[in-house]
DNA sequence: ACAACATTTAGAATTATTCTAAATATTATT
DNA sequence: AATAATATTTAGAATAATTCTAAATGTTGT
């Protein structure tokens, strides 16, 4: 029996260098060492939706030449073929989202952690009215308010 | 018979400066002659979502003296006591809406237009799971695409 | 009228993002 | 394999959005 640590529950394990450098491939992008280390440092830190200065921070511990107009970049070219996704949550800085199942976004105003809530809605199903001859491609649910964590700190003050 | 003239179908026209201080003041804010101009813009503008730099722009326009610094200040206030809504929609500039029933934004990424889309949706009856114990107050629908203008164009080239 | 407090102001500072032009790497062509 | 055409990366400058700062002004409560 294999000894498997579960990363998480829900997000898979970031295969392996080959792996990803196909799927970038497969997007239609040619894999150059700078997009597999950017795409990587994003499957590795989907729960934290990291910002463009985060990704270089960790890309650059991984490749030191790498440069913050590469991470914009990879960062762009990756949104542009839909291998990852841009979140703006508030006025500073775009975040960056590698998971591609459809997901809400939610922002704890107390302590500005951001969580994945699972599930789906269509355009035309979502409560919205979307009127006739809108081509809706993308859609973004974000929420906000308070966490547990954060809802629990504050009964107990 | 009177003769109005409707200004939108969807928005009321802009109330007069009176009754925008006393809405301030409803809200638990000091109504300042900037806090009423800021208001006002947003109101006059609500169709065009924009940014702080456009209402500075329309601000001085009515009010020469008011600065930049002040616009932030009054969008903030007017954001936390509920009068009026940022909107991330992109990298750049936040935009601000100030209607206040809850609907969905549009970007087209053709033309950049920005549309309202009439609606609602619980945030536990959205299709997004929400784990208990998440105290939702803000939810935010941002769909993009291509608006019919531009599907049109498209078309016929 | 006076003290306490809130708001506004101009401008500087900071932060996020984009641009630019040269260097490097890749792919296609011979 | 050599060459040309093209794409990508790089450092750094430039721009744009937002925040900060400290002084001036305005408001409210006593």
């Amino acid at each position: 029996m294999e000894d498997i640590k579960a990363r998480t529950v829900f997000l898979p394990p970031t295969p392996e260098r080959g792996v990803l450098d196909s799927r970038i491939a497969e997007a239609g992008l040619r894999p150059t060492p700078q997009r597999s280390v950017v795409y990587s440092v994003l499957l590795d830190h989907a729960k934290e939706h990291p910002t463009a200065d985060e990704v270089f921070m960790q890309a650059k511990a991984q490749k030191p030449e790498i440069s913050m107009a590469t991470v914009y970049n990879c960062l762009d070219a990756l949104v542009r073929h839909r291998l990852v996704k841009q979140v703006h949550l508030d006025r500073v800085a775009t975040r960056y989202c590698s998971n591609m199942h459809e997901h809400a976004h939610f922002l704890c105003e107390v302590c500005g952690e951001v969580s994945d809530f699972e599930g789906t809605s269509k355009p035309r199903s979502s409560g919205f009215k979307v009127p006739k001859g809108y081509k809706v491609t993308q859609l973004e649910m974000n929420m906000r308010g308070v966490c547990p964590k954060c809802t629990e700190k504050e009964v107990s003050r």
